[in-house]
RNA sequence: CGGGAAGUGGCUCAACUUGGUAGAGCAUUUGGUUUGGGACCAAGGGGUUGCAGGUUCAAAUCCUGUCUUCCCGACCA
């Protein structure tokens, strides 16, 4: 049984793996392309995953009493250009909406790469007292940033996402809020995803533009590239500063509030299909799987095989997101291969003889293998199915991250060790980016995170060998 | 944005070098037989060759520009 039997359209995932994602994204209809350059349509089948992402976010983020609102798409040109460090960063990136019909506009508009500027406009307009305060507001949109190579989910001109901006009285309880995101956003992707992070601050040079503080979810791809799930910011009072936000304080004194800023993106689903996939196309986590479970009748036209077929999945709807293939043009071992293409996690097989023995055949797609199961069972059955499907796909992914860390003490080890096990390296860092910089041009690795939990593997700055302030993980990166 | 490759029915490709009525397989539609790992027979439908110019009696084919995609860099979630 070779691969390319069961996954003919499918490029090879160990012989090219980019062109394996394409394929997916392609052949999986999660996503197709469009007419200009970076724009990708997102299909129902992929926002179907994305939506069961956001929609536990939503209730997540509502626990912490955060509420939804809408920004404007465009905002004048000043007002992006009021914080220093966020113009730099964001300037290079930004579309402009230059024309108003067929008028020239006197200020032309950005299209918002983030929204920190508007939404510090109205913060300055809303806030008054300390009693007002948190703001803790969330919207959920798209933003534009003109990226010069994209790839659906991973990098697109227009992504999906919400964006958390949020302000507090102080700085403490602002940090603390934006860590409260960061444990919510490692929840999804590890109790959803089923893919383990790591978590951390950015160094200076890879922290948001305009952040005093990132904090970042950091995952692992089966090539052993890292991919940055998500982040959570603390930008102090920059934003406050810059466009004059102030409340009176306990004291009667003007006071600045402290601005917090958080996002995932529709790059997670990105993240799936790289961190899980295999041979045979997608393998979907089961907590995010659009179908959990499809039926595949076997002999279908015989007598009563549809009836149960509908009778079981009427029964499961009410537990399990259940999809019937009653389709009478393919056959049984088609319908095998489409479902696992398209990542489903588990398959039911109920066929005559099965119907005789009371029976179905469930298959699991993260190991194939092949279970019986008494009608009566079967709701138990499937739930504790699904959770050993999650735990085996995680510790899957965790299994491998392991493989693929290294600790290296030195430039030669570190070199060495990218070429010949692409992945996360752990290295001790002496602070200064020069060093990063030097890593990057020599290798293409950048610093991932500087982990919650060091770890002390060395005195010595890897680069320069003067004493290490921290310990740092690398590697590359989409 | 720099270097490389490619765009022909839904998909994979042929015809291009040497200009002369666009073709195959798969998919799709209809009818029938099938169905426990990609079934079979029969009959249909579907393309102004990415787009725009140019050369020519004649362009999928030659030339120029442009758009889109893929790969490798630089930029980035």
């Amino acid at each position: 049984m070779k691969n390319e039997e069961f996954v003919k359209e499918i490029t090879n995932i160990d012989e090219d793996f980019a062109q394996w994602y394409t394929d997916i994204c392609l052949k999986a209809e999660l996503a197709d392309y469009t007419a200009s350059k970076g724009f990708v349509a997102i299909r129902p089948y992929g926002y179907a995953i994305y939506e069961n992402i956001t929609d536990y976010e939503d209730k997540e983020f509502k626990k912490l009493g955060v509420q939804n609102v809408t920004m404007p798409l465009l905002f004048p040109e000043s007002l992006l250009n009021k914080e220093k460090d966020h113009v730099e960063g964001f300037a290079p990136e930004v579309a402009w909406v230059t024309m108003g019909g067929n008028e020239e506009l006197e200020e032309r508009l950005c299209v918002r790469p983030t929204s920190e500027v508007i939404f510090s406009t109205m913060y300055a307009k809303w806030l008054k007292s300390w009693r007002d305060l948190p703001f803790l507001y969330n919207q959920w949109g798209s933003v534009v940033r003109w990226e010069k190579e994209t790839r659906p989910f991973l990098r697109t001109r227009e992504f999906f996402w919400h964006e958390g901006h949020t302000i507090h009285e102080t700085g403490k309880e602002a940090d603390e809020f934006s860590l409260k995101i960061l444990d919510v956003y490692t929840d999804v992707i590890e109790n959803l995803l089923a893919i383990p992070v790591i978590r951390g601050t950015k160094t200076d040079k890879e922290k948001f533009a305009g952040a005093v503080r990132t904090y970042t979810v950091e995952t692992l791809m089966r090539d052993g590239k890292a991919l940055q799930a998500g982040t959570s910011h603390y930008l102090g009072d920059n934003f406050s500063k810059a466009f004059d936000i102030t409340f009176q304080d306990r004291e009667g004194k003007t006071a600045y509030p402290h601005y917090t800023t958080w996002a995932t993106t529709s790059r997670l689903i990105g993240a799936i299909i790289m961190a899980h996939g295999d041979d045979r196309g997608l393998k979907l986590p089961p907590r995010i799987a659009p179908i959990q479970v499809v039926i595949v009748p076997i002999a279908q036209e015989q007598k009563g095989v549809l009836e149960k077929a509908n009778e079981i999945k009427e029964k499961l709807s009410k537990k399990f997101k259940v999809k019937l293939d009653d389709r009478d043009n393919y056959s049984a071992g088609y319908k095998f291969n489409y479902w696992e293409m398209k990542g489903v996690p588990v398959r039911l097989e109920i066929g005559p003889k099965d119907i005789e023995k009371g029976e179905v055949v469930l298959v699991r797609r993260d190991t194939f293998e092949k279970i019986s199961v008494k009608m009566e069972d079967l709701d138990k059955e499937l739930k504790k199915l699904m959770n050993k499907i999650h735990k085996n796909m995680y510790n899957t992914c965790l299994k491998r991250e392991k493989e693929k860390t290294t600790v290296v003490h030195n430039m030669d080890e570190l070199v060495k060790t990218i070429d010949e096990n692409q992945g996360y390296l752990k290295a001790m860092w002496c602070g200064s980016g020069e060093c990063e910089d030097k890593i990057k041009d020599l290798t293409a690795v950048k610093s991932r995170c500087i982990p919650f939990e060091e770890e002390h593997l060395d005195d010595k700055c890897v680069c320069c060998g003067k004493p290490a302030k921290h310990m740092v993980v690398w590697g590359r990166q989409y």
